[in-house]
DNA sequence: CGTGGTGTTGAACATTTTCAATCAGCGTGG
DNA sequence: CCACGCTGATTGAAAATGTTCAACACCACG
């Protein structure tokens, strides 16, 4: 472990935090986040109540049930949501990249582990302030309608692949997501020949997928035999065609964009 | 088929609508919709928009793609939300009961399957006035997302259903589910011994479950051989002892009610 | 009294999980 | 430099779980 990540670690349970200050302005989430549509007014009054956390991959940000007095952006990084049965099985239940909402305005407990997948940032926001300013300008709180909307949209997607996808299907849809989210980065569709890195272990796959990390391993394996990807390494992927991956996913042609 | 409902077939197919004129006051869905929160004036706007439109059991309501050019709260009745594969694996993906909401502000056509369960009342409003009135008035958007947020929470916990649990959890899953609507129909905890009706058939549970028909027959049958669920006729079943039935359910004891 | 929709049950089969062994990459410390 | 141990990943064989296909039961309705 790294000194400075110690020293995070140790900010973090003197609940101290880190005082960077990125001006929103230069945000690089600044047009997708929950205050994409704010004018430079109420980018002023966020700048005010908001506050920096990281977290190192593997650590949990929040825990089911814990009291949670702030709500967030995901600002660089990966996080998972994940729910737990007493007996220990988990189904991730949301995959939260830079840009994304953390937690639910008006909910003063966590109804879900939240956990860093990769180092994460978040702007936070506390509670009240927040909740405050989502009643004064119409800006934040259109664009939380709009990206709950859009969330419930991924997680209805999420039920037709637990519920009735295989597990070759389910692989195929996962790698046809990570494809997606590559290229729309790059503003692209995604197409022919294209490489990419898997964001997640073996494991966290298989708590996304609802499948055991065994099924995983055994079906990106045979995928790979029948040529559909090729791995470099154990998390680069390289798709020599795109459109074979979409068939192997089982979505329609369109896959499901619906905008 | 009934004379009457033949007659409101031949109206929609039409393209007209029953003129029922129902006052919001009196709606038995007044305080649970999307209305929930407006004052009376916002009420008289709303009245001046809005119309009733019924479905006979079975019927499709929209189909995914298909042009909507309004949006609607369930008055009467349940409603299913579905998203089918080209190859005619189907799963559920919503079910919505009196006072859910049916379409999506700003989205022109439907993302998913909706077909009347029961025969279904619904009240809806033309999308461009529904929108302008959400821009005029924060009680309707403010409702809209805390409602949206609610689906969200509930989409997450089928998320863990269909990943992780087994196909005997699922139908206790599903029975608690219906159990806790109907108790909170007359404002009591779920406890003790209960009776209820089922909404859906073997194959719609089967659908929302994501299993075959066949297996939800067939743990119906062992919950009843255990003396977990007692069947009167097809859809009554009578729960001795609620709490054994959680317990099947394999949910924590507070079984995630999260307000 | 037959018919269609709905539900149940059985037996063979397919898929996925479970348990266990092994491998590959990588940083550490001798 | 190399053996060591760690984590993440792969593979095999046996077992469990759910599906498929098929037969049949129940019952409301014409």
């Amino acid at each position: 472990m790294r000194e400075d990540s110690l020293t995070q670690i140790n900010r973090r349970q003197q609940g101290l935090h880190d005082r960077v200050e990125v001006r929103c302005a230069d945000c690089p989430i600044r047009y997708r986040a929950v205050c994409a549509q704010c004018e430079s007014d109420e980018l002023t009054q966020l700048e005010q109540i908001k506050f920096y956390r990281s977290f190192d991959a593997g650590q949990p940000i929040v825990w089911e049930g814990d009291r949670m007095d702030f709500v967030a952006s995901v600002v660089t990084g990966v996080a998972s949501l994940t729910h737990t049965m007493e007996d220990g099985r988990t189904q991730m239940v949301g995959l939260l990249l830079p840009g994304d909402f953390l937690g639910r305005p008006g909910r003063d407990r966590a109804a879900y582990n939240a956990t860093a997948v990769t180092k994460v940032v978040l702007c936070c926001f506390r509670m009240k302030p927040f909740e405050e300013m989502m009643r004064q300008t119409p800006h934040i709180s259109h664009r939380l309608l709009e990206m709950t909307l859009d969330e419930l949209d991924a997680a209805r997607e999420w039920m037709l692949l637990l519920g009735r996808k295989t597990a070759r299907e389910k692989i195929a849809s996962f790698i046809v997501i990570v494809a997606r989210h590559e290229a729309a980065l790059q503003k692209l569709q995604p197409a022919g020949w294209m490489e990419l890195e898997l964001p997640l272990t073996r494991e966290a796959m298989a708590t996304y997928l609802g499948l055991t990390l065994e099924t995983v391993s055994r079906q990106v394996s045979a995928l790979k035999r029948d040529g559909v990807i090729e791995l470099k390494g154990k998390r680069k992927v390289i798709l020599p065609d795109f459109a074979r991956l979409m068939d192997e996913a089982g979505d329609d042609a369109d896959g499901g964009m619906l905008d």
